[in-house]
DNA sequence: AGTCTTGTTCGACT
DNA sequence: CAGTCGAACAAGAC
């Protein structure tokens, strides 16, 4: 489940491949749907001839600036993955998109699942424009996070996991910035003290740029897992607090960590650390 | 062979 | 309007 560390591990690892600077030849749609708002042959038509200008991240997606005024947002969701491959390489059963970079090589979008998206637009900003903002920059202020959630009457979970409301946690990162933090999912955002903000706000950047220095969490040896574009895993996994450690101690205090379902979503928490007031 | 799991978005409902 | 809930998407694990 690629989130904010995965996906800047992949931005980073498509920086270092050098195609940068080099343009799209084609491109070959096998699935669709997987492309969003263009019929395959126009996906096909628009990105054929565009250079790549830059590649970044802004919340869960990877954002490829081309040249033409067209930019591509790709979103992993689940189970997406780019592999860089060369052309001569047979593709496998889940790549779904194929785009030729100038060259030799292949860029191609796998996705087991098939929930995510590459979308072909001139106007990134209708999208990334909605999104919360990037818990790692200087302007994401412990300050700002408390009117942010106290200007929210909600459980404080489903609440970071809003990518309008903040952008880039998903499950694995939100479970263990709450326990670092040692507040319960279902706190009320608007009950959270001063200091509680104030340790949460820490807690989000620290689990996130610990999941970024060991490029990412792959959980599992399923290969609808994060892995790299160079195909490598991340570390981060076992250096979890709590995601999928269930029945485990808890590693500040020894007590049994706990599964609960909070908003539809499995949460893991540790039942002495993370009390439940309201 | 059927059920469960998983993240996100969207629509229906209170 | 604000917040909550369930469905839908798709395939693999069990």
């Amino acid at each position: 489940m690629p989130e904010l560390p995965e996906v800047q591990t992949v931005v980073d690892n498509l920086n270092s491949l050098g195609i940068v600077g080099r343009c799209f030849t084609g491109a070959e749609v096998r699935w669709p749907k997987t492309v969003d708002g263009l019929s395959p042959g126009d996906f096909i038509q628009n990105i054929r001839g565009c250079t790549i200008r830059r590649i970044l991240r802004r919340g869960k997606y990877i954002v490829m600036h081309l040249s033409q005024g067209k930019t591509l947002l790709i979103h992993l969701r689940m189970t997406g993955r780019l592999n860089w491959e060369p052309a001569a390489k047979a593709h496998n059963k889940h790549e779904h998109v194929i785009l030729r970079v100038e060259g030799k090589g292949e860029l191609r979008f796998q996705d087991t699942r098939k929930f995510g998206r590459i979308t072909m637009t001139s106007s990134p900003e209708t999208v990334l424009g909605k999104l919360g903002p990037e818990p790692l920059t200087r302007a994401f202020t412990a300050d700002r996070f408390h009117r942010m959630l106290h200007s929210r009457s909600c459980a404080v979970k489903p609440l970071l996991l809003d990518q309008k409301f903040i952008a880039g946690l998903g499950n694995i990162y939100v479970d263990e910035s709450l326990w670092k933090a040692g507040i319960h999912p279902l706190r009320l955002s608007s009950s959270l003290s001063e200091t509680e903000v104030g340790r949460l706000h820490r807690a989000v950047r620290h689990v996130l740029k610990k999941g970024l220095r060991n490029l990412g969490t792959t959980l599992g040896s399923g290969e609808g897992n994060f892995y790299s574009v160079a195909g490598r895993r991340g570390r981060n996994a076992d250096e979890l607090y709590v995601f999928r450690r269930t029945g485990r101690d808890c590693p500040r205090c020894g007590m049994r960590i706990e599964r609960i379902i909070v908003a539809q979503r499995s949460s893991h928490i540790c039942p002495e650390c993370q009390r439940q007031s309201t």
